[in-house]
DNA sequence: TTGCGTGCAAAGGTTTTGCATGGCA
DNA sequence: TGCCATGCAAAACCTTTGCACGCAA
Protein backbone atom coordinates (compact mmCIF):
# COMPACT_ATOMS: atom_id res chain seq x y z
CA UNK A 1 0.00 0.00 0.00
CA UNK A 2 3.26 2.08 -0.07
CA UNK A 3 4.08 1.44 -3.32
CA UNK A 4 1.95 4.05 -5.13
CA UNK A 5 4.32 6.66 -7.37
CA UNK A 6 7.27 6.79 -7.80
CA UNK A 7 10.55 6.08 -5.39
CA UNK A 8 12.56 9.27 -4.66
CA UNK A 9 15.36 10.18 -2.14
CA UNK A 10 12.54 12.93 -0.62
CA UNK A 11 10.34 10.06 -0.14
CA UNK A 12 12.71 7.77 1.28
CA UNK A 13 14.12 9.88 3.83
CA UNK A 14 10.45 11.49 4.91
CA UNK A 15 9.40 7.85 5.35
CA UNK A 16 12.42 6.78 6.92
CA UNK A 17 11.80 9.61 10.06
CA UNK A 18 8.42 8.95 10.65
CA UNK A 19 8.90 5.05 10.51
CA UNK A 20 11.88 5.98 13.52
CA UNK A 21 9.48 8.76 15.38
CA UNK A 22 8.31 5.50 17.68
CA UNK A 23 4.50 6.68 16.62
CA UNK A 24 4.72 9.95 18.14
CA UNK A 25 3.26 12.96 16.96
CA UNK A 26 5.35 15.22 14.69
CA UNK A 27 4.33 18.16 12.72
CA UNK A 28 5.50 19.37 9.50
CA UNK A 29 7.68 21.63 11.04
CA UNK A 30 9.61 18.83 12.79
CA UNK A 31 9.97 17.07 9.48
CA UNK A 32 11.42 20.00 7.98
CA UNK A 33 13.64 20.69 10.85
CA UNK A 34 14.65 16.92 11.33
CA UNK A 35 16.15 16.45 7.70
CA UNK A 36 17.60 20.10 7.32
CA UNK A 37 19.08 19.11 10.18
CA UNK A 38 20.58 15.50 8.50
CA UNK A 39 21.82 17.68 5.71
CA UNK A 40 19.08 16.32 3.22
CA UNK A 41 17.33 18.82 1.09
CA UNK A 42 13.61 18.68 0.90
CA UNK A 43 11.41 21.76 -0.02
CA UNK A 44 8.42 21.96 2.47
CA UNK A 45 5.74 21.97 -0.35
CA UNK A 46 6.91 18.02 -1.02
CA UNK A 47 6.84 17.34 3.09
CA UNK A 48 2.89 18.90 2.80
CA UNK A 49 2.19 16.52 -0.55
CA UNK A 50 3.45 13.53 0.76
CA UNK A 51 2.65 13.50 4.16
CA UNK A 52 -1.40 14.18 3.00
CA UNK A 53 -0.63 11.24 0.64
CA UNK A 54 0.39 8.61 3.36
CA UNK A 55 -2.51 9.88 5.15
CA UNK A 56 -4.77 8.97 2.81
CA UNK A 57 -2.78 5.80 2.25
CA UNK A 58 -3.63 5.05 5.82
CA UNK A 59 -0.24 5.35 6.46
CA UNK A 60 -0.39 8.26 8.83
CA UNK A 61 -2.73 9.67 11.05
CA UNK A 62 -3.75 13.13 11.32
CA UNK A 63 -5.06 14.94 14.26
CA UNK A 64 -6.01 18.73 14.57
CA UNK A 65 -5.76 19.17 18.05
CA UNK A 66 -3.89 22.69 18.69
CA UNK A 67 -5.67 26.33 18.14
CA UNK A 68 -3.08 28.37 16.25
CA UNK A 69 -1.08 25.65 15.69
CA UNK A 70 -0.33 23.09 11.98
CA UNK A 71 -1.88 19.76 12.34
CA UNK A 72 0.19 16.72 13.81
CA UNK A 73 0.57 13.38 11.77
CA UNK A 74 1.23 10.06 13.52
CA UNK A 75 2.74 7.24 11.88
CA UNK A 76 0.90 4.08 11.96
CA UNK A 77 2.96 0.91 12.59
CA UNK A 78 0.93 -1.60 10.81
CA UNK A 79 2.77 -4.55 13.36
CA UNK A 80 1.29 -3.17 16.24
CA UNK A 81 -1.99 -3.07 14.98
CA UNK A 82 -4.23 0.34 14.93
CA UNK A 83 -3.98 0.95 18.46
CA UNK A 84 -6.60 4.21 19.09
CA UNK A 85 -5.58 6.28 21.27
CA UNK A 86 -7.24 9.71 23.61
CA UNK A 87 -5.79 13.12 24.16
CA UNK A 88 -5.96 14.41 27.05
CA UNK A 89 -5.26 18.37 27.27
CA UNK A 90 -4.22 20.65 30.10
CA UNK A 91 -6.03 23.52 29.95
CA UNK A 92 -3.45 24.81 32.28
CA UNK A 93 0.10 24.40 31.06
CA UNK A 94 -1.41 23.08 27.32
CA UNK A 95 0.59 19.77 27.63
CA UNK A 96 -1.14 16.97 25.51
CA UNK A 97 -0.97 13.71 26.80
CA UNK A 98 -1.24 10.46 24.77
CA UNK A 99 -3.25 7.86 26.30
CA UNK A 100 -3.64 3.97 25.24
CA UNK A 101 -6.07 2.78 27.53
CA UNK A 102 -8.39 -0.31 26.91
CA UNK A 103 -11.19 1.16 29.21
CA UNK A 104 -11.13 4.16 27.23
CA UNK A 105 -10.97 2.09 23.71
CA UNK A 106 -14.62 0.63 25.27
CA UNK A 107 -15.88 4.15 24.96
CA UNK A 108 -16.11 4.59 21.33
CA UNK A 109 -17.83 1.38 21.38
CA UNK A 110 -20.19 2.02 23.81
CA UNK A 111 -21.08 5.16 22.17
CA UNK A 112 -22.08 3.44 18.65
CA UNK A 113 -23.82 0.79 20.58
CA UNK A 114 -26.11 2.86 22.91
CA UNK A 115 -26.28 6.03 21.12
CA UNK A 116 -26.02 5.37 17.76
CA UNK A 117 -23.21 8.20 17.51
CA UNK A 118 -19.46 6.88 15.64
CA UNK A 119 -17.04 8.82 17.40
CA UNK A 120 -13.81 10.11 16.00
CA UNK A 121 -10.55 9.45 17.56
CA UNK A 122 -8.63 11.85 15.23
CA UNK A 123 -10.74 15.16 16.87
CA UNK A 124 -11.71 14.38 20.49
CA UNK A 125 -9.86 15.89 22.72
CA UNK A 126 -10.70 15.86 26.43
CA UNK A 127 -9.59 18.75 28.01
CA UNK A 128 -8.87 19.12 32.07
CA UNK A 129 -6.27 19.46 34.47
CA UNK A 130 -3.10 17.04 34.51
CA UNK A 131 -1.44 15.48 37.72
CA UNK A 132 0.97 18.34 37.59
CA UNK A 133 -1.11 21.26 37.78
CA UNK A 134 -3.46 20.14 39.99
CA UNK B 1 -19.28 36.84 35.07
CA UNK B 2 -20.46 38.77 31.88
CA UNK B 3 -19.72 42.01 33.90
CA UNK B 4 -16.18 42.44 33.03
CA UNK B 5 -14.60 45.37 31.17
CA UNK B 6 -16.95 48.18 29.80
CA UNK B 7 -20.31 48.10 28.03
CA UNK B 8 -20.06 49.22 24.18
CA UNK B 9 -23.25 49.09 21.71
CA UNK B 10 -20.84 46.32 20.14
CA UNK B 11 -20.58 44.10 22.91
CA UNK B 12 -24.48 44.92 23.27
CA UNK B 13 -25.49 43.53 19.32
CA UNK B 14 -22.86 40.48 19.83
CA UNK B 15 -24.29 38.86 23.05
CA UNK B 16 -27.71 39.70 21.77
CA UNK B 17 -27.09 37.47 18.71
CA UNK B 18 -25.32 34.67 20.53
CA UNK B 19 -27.94 34.86 22.98
CA UNK B 20 -30.64 34.06 20.13
CA UNK B 21 -28.42 31.91 18.80
CA UNK B 22 -29.94 29.03 20.41
CA UNK B 23 -27.03 27.28 20.97
CA UNK B 24 -26.33 26.81 17.43
CA UNK B 25 -22.65 26.84 16.72
CA UNK B 26 -21.79 29.79 15.04
CA UNK B 27 -18.61 31.40 12.97
CA UNK B 28 -16.73 34.81 13.59
CA UNK B 29 -18.32 35.35 9.57
CA UNK B 30 -22.18 34.52 10.58
CA UNK B 31 -21.86 36.85 13.39
CA UNK B 32 -19.89 39.54 11.07
CA UNK B 33 -22.78 39.10 8.59
CA UNK B 34 -25.78 38.96 10.89
CA UNK B 35 -24.34 42.13 12.54
CA UNK B 36 -24.24 43.23 8.95
CA UNK B 37 -27.51 42.18 7.84
CA UNK B 38 -29.00 44.18 10.60
CA UNK B 39 -27.68 47.28 9.97
CA UNK B 40 -24.82 46.90 12.92
CA UNK B 41 -21.59 48.09 12.27
CA UNK B 42 -19.11 45.95 14.03
CA UNK B 43 -15.22 45.35 12.82
CA UNK B 44 -14.24 41.90 12.42
CA UNK B 45 -11.49 42.48 15.02
CA UNK B 46 -13.69 43.53 17.43
CA UNK B 47 -16.13 40.13 17.30
CA UNK B 48 -12.48 37.94 17.37
CA UNK B 49 -11.58 39.83 20.52
CA UNK B 50 -14.83 39.93 22.34
CA UNK B 51 -15.49 36.44 21.48
CA UNK B 52 -12.25 35.39 22.59
CA UNK B 53 -13.17 37.09 25.72
CA UNK B 54 -16.16 35.24 26.11
CA UNK B 55 -14.72 31.99 25.83
CA UNK B 56 -12.58 32.41 28.20
CA UNK B 57 -15.17 33.69 30.89
CA UNK B 58 -17.30 30.76 29.87
CA UNK B 59 -19.77 32.21 28.19
CA UNK B 60 -19.46 30.62 24.75
CA UNK B 61 -17.79 27.36 23.62
CA UNK B 62 -15.20 26.91 21.02
CA UNK B 63 -14.66 24.30 18.37
CA UNK B 64 -12.15 23.21 16.36
CA UNK B 65 -13.83 21.13 13.39
CA UNK B 66 -12.79 21.78 9.94
CA UNK B 67 -8.85 22.23 9.10
CA UNK B 68 -8.82 24.78 6.71
CA UNK B 69 -11.95 26.39 8.17
CA UNK B 70 -12.22 28.60 11.25
CA UNK B 71 -13.64 28.21 14.83
CA UNK B 72 -17.18 27.53 15.56
CA UNK B 73 -18.39 28.72 18.78
CA UNK B 74 -21.92 28.22 20.79
CA UNK B 75 -23.25 29.76 23.49
CA UNK B 76 -23.47 28.09 26.33
CA UNK B 77 -27.38 28.83 28.23
CA UNK B 78 -26.37 28.30 31.95
CA UNK B 79 -30.11 27.59 32.87
CA UNK B 80 -29.79 24.84 30.68
CA UNK B 81 -26.82 23.08 33.02
CA UNK B 82 -24.78 21.91 30.30
CA UNK B 83 -22.09 20.67 32.83
CA UNK B 84 -23.83 17.04 33.88
CA UNK B 85 -23.14 15.47 31.04
CA UNK B 86 -21.33 14.53 27.75
CA UNK B 87 -21.75 16.38 24.48
CA UNK B 88 -21.32 14.35 20.86
CA UNK B 89 -20.69 16.90 18.05
CA UNK B 90 -21.53 15.91 14.52
CA UNK B 91 -18.90 16.50 11.65
CA UNK B 92 -21.83 16.88 9.59
CA UNK B 93 -24.87 18.67 10.27
CA UNK B 94 -22.87 20.09 13.08
CA UNK B 95 -25.96 19.27 15.64
CA UNK B 96 -24.82 18.79 19.48
CA UNK B 97 -26.16 16.02 21.21
CA UNK B 98 -26.66 16.17 24.78
CA UNK B 99 -25.63 12.85 26.62
CA UNK B 100 -26.61 11.75 29.89
CA UNK B 101 -25.51 8.10 30.94
CA UNK B 102 -24.14 6.01 33.59
CA UNK B 103 -21.41 5.06 31.68
CA UNK B 104 -20.14 7.79 30.12
CA UNK B 105 -20.40 9.69 33.94
CA UNK B 106 -17.83 7.03 34.94
CA UNK B 107 -15.69 8.23 32.74
CA UNK B 108 -14.00 11.47 34.39
CA UNK B 109 -13.96 9.31 37.49
CA UNK B 110 -11.45 6.25 35.48
CA UNK B 111 -9.24 9.37 34.13
CA UNK B 112 -8.73 10.73 37.52
CA UNK B 113 -8.33 8.00 39.21
CA UNK B 114 -6.12 5.76 36.46
CA UNK B 115 -4.61 8.95 34.45
CA UNK B 116 -4.21 11.93 37.61
CA UNK B 117 -6.52 13.69 34.84
CA UNK B 118 -9.24 15.79 35.92
CA UNK B 119 -11.81 16.41 32.77
CA UNK B 120 -13.84 19.18 32.45
CA UNK B 121 -16.95 18.15 30.90
CA UNK B 122 -17.93 21.64 30.44
CA UNK B 123 -14.88 21.87 27.25
CA UNK B 124 -15.10 18.16 26.49
CA UNK B 125 -16.13 16.96 23.14
CA UNK B 126 -16.86 14.52 21.23
CA UNK B 127 -16.29 14.59 17.63
CA UNK B 128 -18.39 12.07 15.15
CA UNK B 129 -21.00 11.21 13.02
CA UNK B 130 -24.33 11.02 13.89
CA UNK B 131 -27.10 8.34 13.48
CA UNK B 132 -28.99 10.50 10.97
CA UNK B 133 -25.84 11.33 8.82
CA UNK B 134 -24.26 8.01 9.19
C1' DT C 1 10.05 9.45 -23.64
C1' DT C 2 6.29 9.94 -20.54
C1' DG C 3 4.34 11.63 -16.76
C1' DC C 4 4.80 11.99 -11.90
C1' DG C 5 7.63 14.47 -8.34
C1' DT C 6 9.86 18.59 -6.74
C1' DG C 7 10.37 23.19 -5.07
C1' DC C 8 10.20 28.05 -5.46
C1' DA C 9 7.20 31.80 -5.20
C1' DA C 10 2.79 33.48 -4.86
C1' DA C 11 -1.83 33.11 -3.44
C1' DG C 12 -5.40 31.63 -0.14
C1' DG C 13 -7.72 31.88 4.20
C1' DT C 14 -7.98 32.63 9.23
C1' DT C 15 -6.35 34.98 13.14
C1' DT C 16 -3.39 38.35 15.56
C1' DT C 17 -1.11 42.73 16.30
C1' DG C 18 0.19 47.84 16.02
C1' DC C 19 -1.55 52.05 16.55
C1' DA C 20 -4.43 55.97 16.49
C1' DT C 21 -9.02 57.11 17.59
C1' DG C 22 -13.37 56.61 20.12
C1' DG C 23 -16.14 56.11 24.13
C1' DC C 24 -17.44 54.26 28.92
C1' DA C 25 -17.19 55.22 33.70
C1' DT D 1 -9.64 62.24 33.04
C1' DG D 2 -8.02 57.55 32.75
C1' DC D 3 -8.47 53.39 30.61
C1' DC D 4 -10.42 50.17 28.03
C1' DA D 5 -12.59 49.21 23.45
C1' DT D 6 -12.69 49.75 18.57
C1' DG D 7 -11.28 49.17 13.85
C1' DC D 8 -8.38 49.75 10.00
C1' DA D 9 -4.45 47.99 7.85
C1' DA D 10 -0.74 45.12 8.01
C1' DA D 11 1.49 41.22 9.63
C1' DA D 12 1.74 36.48 11.04
C1' DC D 13 0.49 31.77 10.25
C1' DC D 14 -0.46 27.48 8.09
C1' DT D 15 -1.60 25.48 3.82
C1' DT D 16 -2.53 25.17 -1.13
C1' DT D 17 -1.65 26.16 -5.96
C1' DG D 18 0.75 27.51 -10.43
C1' DC D 19 4.40 26.53 -13.08
C1' DA D 20 8.80 25.21 -14.83
C1' DC D 21 12.19 21.96 -14.19
C1' DG D 22 13.95 17.35 -12.62
C1' DC D 23 13.96 12.61 -12.49
C1' DA D 24 12.07 7.64 -12.06
C1' DA D 25 10.51 4.03 -14.82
Amino acid sequence: MENKGYRTRQREVILEFLKNSNSRHVSIEEVLEHLKAAGEKVGRTTIYRYMEKLTEEGVLRKYFIEEGAGACYQYVDSAQGCHEHFHLKCLKCGKLLHVECDYLNQIGKHIKDYHGFEVDNTKTVFYGICKDCK
